[in-house]
DNA sequence: AGCACGCCGACT
DNA sequence: GTCGGCGTGCTC
């Protein structure tokens, strides 16, 4: 007698084929079970969803297809997994084939059973050949000091359960915590996995070489694997059956990695939590920070976040108890290295006292010169690349507008070319203006092209005293190094400027948020924002919090070598110098400013003391795509279903988006509110069908997406 | 989402 | 005369 499975393949929400899809097999299957089904013409990787009865539809059970193939040799999902799973989709408003095929491995859609019998059969060889490498754990604990700080953080992360917010300073050492709680466990319980979170690709390399140093030596060097969209899908297949067989003990990777099938997880650690890029921006907009906290509660893991400027989300829920929090707090204020290792001092340029249009004010200028006679080094950033946002005609008014866009692009001097940052379309800089006919164009704005153009003009009378050549009697030209997106396009470029810049062979340091970020510069004892102001006065709520986190990362940059931290600086130079933004940097006080931002956000009812949702429409003109959203919307009041969630709810008006025409389409959104989490999900999950429903109505004619943003971050 | 089928414009 | 555009429609 043949079984009836419900089967999970990779089908969008908004397709008829939402749930799990019904097909026959002749041997019984557990829940969690990888297969191969047919579905129309093709042959699909499916996830038997559960063992049991099949759920009771209309279809005719004889018509009802059997399955291909078994993957077997690969252990069935667990139940844990299933549920983080059918949560995220749930809660992100998705399919849950769709995010549960989305979180598996690429190349396991596509390998048939045979490929994968081989695969796994190599995979096993290897294992056994690097079993022999490891050493005892119990005798090979790596001693390093810990500070008392450190200590007392690790004390309570043993005798609590958590949810962990790591609140630590720039330099306090967080990383050697995570190492000793990871090693605590793995030492402890011999199955246990650990998964360890980056924002970005960038920061793993060296955070991946420190896990593999301390834990390759005991566990064998396939103890520690990485997961991340910059490995080649043979790799990401490779990590994940390691991770999913147990192999792996530590999962080091982006924020894809929360959904990476790990049987044993007892641990996870979402370093510099508070970063945007755990909220993904395409497919399921899951929060990998949010699936976190409630995947370790799935699987009975600790978890730790930290930050040295956390989320105000984070940051509310690690408030007292007595108070409503639900994250522990761990405090680590100081940076490493006792009195000498001061967070830098933080100087205020108050440009209105400067000479008109300058961009390196004399005071800030003067103190770069000072280092580069030091032999030291400093780092600007500017968090704009290019050489100028735009180029303008002053006889006609003409700016070097995007076609397609509705968006200046950006001129990049060291090509020539004109090019839009959010369509890629690029062209050659016109000789004259396309316009009128003037060849007088001229940029507008800088960029970090500009910055580093106008900084080596500055320092060209500049010195470096040290290794007196014959060629440079004098002292040798100060050496300046530009990292941005575009000098770091191709494989490995930022990797060997991140070397110059470690080796000394740099003196100047000018970039984007880039090199603010993560990177542990020993040598760099200046550090300078030359133009943060924009972000003061954003429309966007979560503008401020942003900057402060930038400017605190970028000020721990600053004297990381003790030695040099005694005379470390970090320079702003703004119009308001007076901000109280400004004011707590100056102090290296988060708590005050989550202080001030959380008192607003509660007056003006704001995450997180309100829920937010938003959807995004797209079409070729704004007409459609907000006309979408509005008969969406508007279809909701007659029907009985959304009655009793209405009153909870705040629909706003269909608005276009901040860029409103990308690619020549034409975005619109609308952002729903509610102070009830709950009732927002109900309303969310009601709402689906109506959206769905809406695009066959006339008002959706011509809408080419639509989609759902929980908790989205930017409005 | 894929992939078919299906009906209208510029090419070997 | 075909190749190929993307508009509906279907897949357990």
């Amino acid at each position: 007698m043949s079984h009836l499975l419900p089967i999970l393949v990779h089908t969008p929400a908004h397709s008829q084929l939402a749930g799990p899809l019904t097909y026959r097999s002749e041997l019984p299957l557990t829940a969690g079970t990888l297969v191969r089904v047919p579905l129309g013409q093709r042959e699909l990787l499916g996830v038997v969803w559960r063992a049991d009865a099949a759920p009771a539809n209309t279809l005719d059970p004889g018509k009802l297809r059997p399955i291909s193939s078994v993957l077997d040799g690969i252990e069935p999902l667990t139940p844990a997994w299933q549920q983080l799973v059918s949560f995220a989709a749930q809660y992100y408003q998705r399919s849950t084939g769709e995010v549960a095929l989305a979180a598996l491995p690429p190349q396991l859609r596509e390998i048939n059973t045979a490929q994968l019998a081989r695969r796994l059969k190599k995979h096993a060889k290897v294992a056994s050949a690097s079993q022999g490498g490891g050493l005892d754990p119990s005798n090979a604990t790596v001693s390093i000091a810990l500070s008392a700080e450190q200590t007392c953080a690790i004390d309570q992360f043993d005798t609590q359960e958590g949810p962990f917010l790591l609140f630590g300073a720039t330099g306090s050492g967080k990383t050697e915590v995570y190492l000793h709680t990871a090693e605590h466990l793995l030492a402890r319980d011999p199955a246990a996995q650990a998964m360890v979170m980056v924002p970005e690709i960038n920061l793993t390399p060296q955070l991946e070489a420190r896990f593999q140093a301390r834990f390759g030596p005991l566990y064998g060097d396939g103890a520690v694997v990485a997961m991340h969209s910059g490995m080649t899908p043979a790799q990401r297949l490779k990590s994940w059956l390691a991770a999913h067989s147990g192999a792996a003990r530590i999962v080091l990777g982006t924020r894809m990695a929360v959904f990476a099938s790990m049987p044993q997880l007892k641990l996870i650690i979402v370093d510099e939590e508070h970063d945007p890029s755990y909220k993904s921006h395409e497919g399921a907009r899951y929060s990998a920070r949010d699936l976190a906290v409630y995947r370790a509660r799935l699987d009975g893991a600790k978890v730790i976040l930290g930050s040295a400027t956390p989320s105000l989300e984070s940051w509310h829920h690690s408030r007292p108890a007595a108070e409503g929090g639900r994250y522990e707090r761990l405090l680590m204020p100081s940076r490493i290295g006792g009195d000498a290792a001061a967070l830098p001092l933080v100087r205020r340029v108050d440009m209105n006292h400067q000479p008109k249009k300058c961009v390196f004010s004399p005071p800030l200028l003067a103190a770069i010169e000072q280092r580069v006679a030091r032999g030291e080094q400093s780092m600007v950033f500017l968090n704009r690349r290019g050489y100028a946002p735009v180029l303008h005609c002053s006889d006609c008014d003409w700016k070097s507008e995007c076609p397609h866009c509705s968006a200046y692009r950006v001129f990049h001097k060291i090509d020539r070319t004109l090019r839009c940052h959010h369509c890629g379309f690029a062209q050659q800089v016109p000789r004259a203006c396309p316009a009128c006919g003037n060849p007088d164009i001229a940029p507008i704005g800088r960029g970090t092209e500009r910055l580093e153009e106008h900084l080596a003009e500055l320092l060209r009378h500049v010195r470096r005293p040290n290794s007196v050549s014959e060629q440079w009697p004098e002292g040798e030209p100060v050496r300046i190094l530009r990292i941005d997106a575009d000098t770091t396009k191709l494989k490995g470029e930022l990797e060997s400027q991140l070397a110059r810049v470690h080796a000394g062979d740099v003196d100047v340091l000018v970039g984007t948020q880039m090199i603010a970020k993560g990177h542990d510069f020993r040598r760099i004892t200046l550090v300078a924002a030359a133009s943060p102001d924009s972000a003061l006065f954003s429309s966007d709520f979560r503008a401020p919090e942003r900057l402060f986190s930038l400017l605190m990362q970028a000020a721990g940059r600053a004297g990381r070598d003790a030695g040099l931290s005694g005379q470390s600086e970090m320079w702003v130079q703004t119009f308001h110098p007076k901000h109280p933004l400004f004011e707590a940097l100056k102090r290296h006080d988060y708590p005050t400013f989550a202080q001030t931002q959380l008192k607003e956000r509660e007056q003006a009812a704001m995450p997180p003391f309100s829920f937010q949702a938003l959807v995004r429409s797209e079409a070729r003109t704004q007409e459609v795509a907000q006309g979408f959203l509005t008969a969406a919307s508007a279809a909701v009041a007659p029907l009985p279903a959304f009655a009793p969630l209405l009153p909870h709810i705040t629909l706003y008006p269909a608005v276009p988006m901040s860029i409103q025409r990308v690619a020549n389409v034409e975005r619109a959104q609308m952002l729903i509110e509610s102070p009830s989490r709950t009732a927002l999900q109900r309303f969310l999950t009601e709402w689906q069908a109506v959206l769905h429903a809406t695009r066959q109505q006339p008002e959706g004619k011509g809408l080419i997406r639509w989609a759902i943003d929980v908790d989205p971050l930017a409005i």
